[in-house]
DNA sequence: CTGAAAGCGCTTACAG
DNA sequence: CTGAAAGCGCTTACAG
């Protein structure tokens, strides 16, 4: 790769003036600059970002903390991300943590010191004092999707409003005896969506419903086992809520394994649309999220602190979207 | 942030045996390491890797360029490299080019000149000027998913054997008319599924049925317009080959809509598994991908080939892996 | 308008 | 066993 010294060398300048010429960072006299640039574009030469990066002190690069991509809302949150920080020059590092609260640590640990410039993590929440000292120590941090820590900026959705929703709209068609299938208490979303639901619930004075059963949250079993036991456990069941798609889907095999009728007998919601809902032989209602705005939403907010001067940074934000009910086949 | 400088004054000690201290890298007395280490610990110093990949040339990032990750298999396979990649001491830059072909160039011009050690493409086929280019320059290129470029290294899939078995299972559960869903044979993934329901359509003497349309290949709209047109163009059509999932879910669809008795009347069977396929109401055949291997098996590739000293380069490698017939409901 | 110098934070021969 | 020095490739005051 050539370096600034090379071009330097065959235009017959200083490299200060290669790098003021290239960077259009003073005026540099037409006829050098028309020297520097057929040079720089005879050896093909490329700024070494690195470099740039430890002289100016910014590595254009916001680090990425995620559970799982893979058939997940993640992925689509990713990919604002990722075009998003393009468009504002940053580069995007993804970890993927499985939410294990060591591989998190390990991500964190990586990321700092240099890697990023800033942070935008769907936390597990067991590694709370690490990112408020990373924060502490000039790295911007954004919570997205999930908001365990209100003491660091977030971007999320209104998931209490997302359950109470449901309650209500499913209510609307008759409905009497709703169940929850929803996920770690631990987490902020699922929470929240509980909480929704319940508020509705008691609202409206029906019981409630929950399940759940010892396979991994985010999972098609998960969402399968706790239909099931729903169906077991609740007399006159008529509606099934899965905080997640994945759970929904499970939760629909179930009903077509036995026969149930959907939306005949039991009706079927999902709390968490990424767009695979309208793909289905019955199709998923669902309450869809902003995924892709949520993603680029959060590289402006993050890019705007990383790029705001030392003593105007801006306070604490929490940004909370709010979720579109898509109703489908399955209500 | 501390710095080794900070921690040398501390221990009372220059810079360069804070270093060697710290990256056991030559003898240092035990009581100076000892100081060193307190010294570091009490600063919480962690090395700025920018600082380290200018000194040493290496980044330890390696960049990922898709075309998407929401509801593909890119998702899984980026999980797969993610996690190869940190067990190997590499971040992962990833960048999204929804087949774009300047969005590509434009994400291969910020990847060179330092911002990643070696890159993992799934190209579209019209930068292999440019990625010839960057392999020449230093950075390892290798090709995943689609071998677009034969004089590049590719972690693929035997495609050709996908599109071919397919068509015998099918034609052995009776199917004497099978229809097929592809996509832009300038993909090579497209074109040897083709090639290879060609040849069985062929040696058992059956008739070839493509069909087409104008909707974004890899999307359920395209499956959903193409089975319909299958529908129509091909007396007693028994069978739909879709290349990816999402495609077969369109396929699903049409058949449900219509009332086309699926197994009964049609059977249906993608080429591209990740894994949904298991997840639905009528579950689907597939053909399913190692894709969290095929991320993992890329990764070691490219990281042999930026570690090996420079006369002793691996040469050209085309690695390709099996995908496994998975018979679920929908044949 | 342009050159010479300092320095970002490290690592690594080179001495001693 | 450890220090002093050079240098990775840039940018940016500082002179002139």
């Amino acid at each position: 790769m050539a370096t600034l010294k090379d071009v330097a060398r065959l235009a017959c300048v200083d490299v200060s003036t290669v790098s003021r010429a290239l960077n259009n960072t003073s005026y540099v006299h037409p006829d050098t600059k028309a020297r520097v640039y057929a040079a720089a574009k005879e050896l093909g030469y490329h700024p070494n970002v690195v470099a740039q990066a430890l002289r100016q002190g910014r590595r254009h690069t916001i680090g990425v903390v995620v559970p799982r991509l893979h058939l997940a809302i993640f992925s689509e949150i990713l990919q604002g991300i990722e075009e998003e920080g393009r468009r504002q020059g940053y580069a995007t590092l993804v970890c993927v943590t499985e939410d294990d609260a060591a591989t998190e640590k390990e991500c964190l640990g990586r990321l700092r010191g240099g890697f990023a410039d800033g942070i935008i993590i769907a936390a597990t929440g067991h590694n709370g004092r690490l990112l408020r000292d990373i924060r502490a120590s000039g790295i911007p941090v954004l919570q997205i999707v999930r908001k365990q820590d209100p003491r660091i900026s977030s971007v999320t959705v209104d998931y209490v409003s997302c359950g109470y929703d449901a309650v209500q709209y499913l209510y609307g068609k008759g409905c009497r005896h709703i169940g929850l299938i929803s996920g770690s208490l631990h987490l902020a979303p699922y929470k929240e969506r509980q909480d929704g639901y319940c508020r509705a619930v008691r609202e409206l004075g029906l019981e409630e419903n929950f399940s759940a059963c010892s396979q991994p949250v985010n999972s098609f079993e998960y969402g399968y086992e706790c239909a099931e036991q729903l169906l077991e456990e609740v007399p006159g069941l008529d509606a099934i809520i899965a905080a997640v798609d994945i759970q929904g889907l499970g939760a629909i095999r179930v009903l077509k394994e036995r026969s149930v009728e959907m939306p005949g007998r039991v009706r079927v919601i999902s709390l968490t649309g990424h767009s695979v809902g309208g793909m289905l032989e019955t199709s998923m209602t669902s309450m869809e999220m902003p995924a892709y705005e949520m993603g680029s939403k959060a590289v402006r907010m993050i890019v705007e602190e990383i790029e705001a001067p030392e003593d105007r940074k801006p306070g604490l934000q929490h940004l909370a979207l709010a979720a579109t009910l898509v109703k489908r086949e399955s209500t």
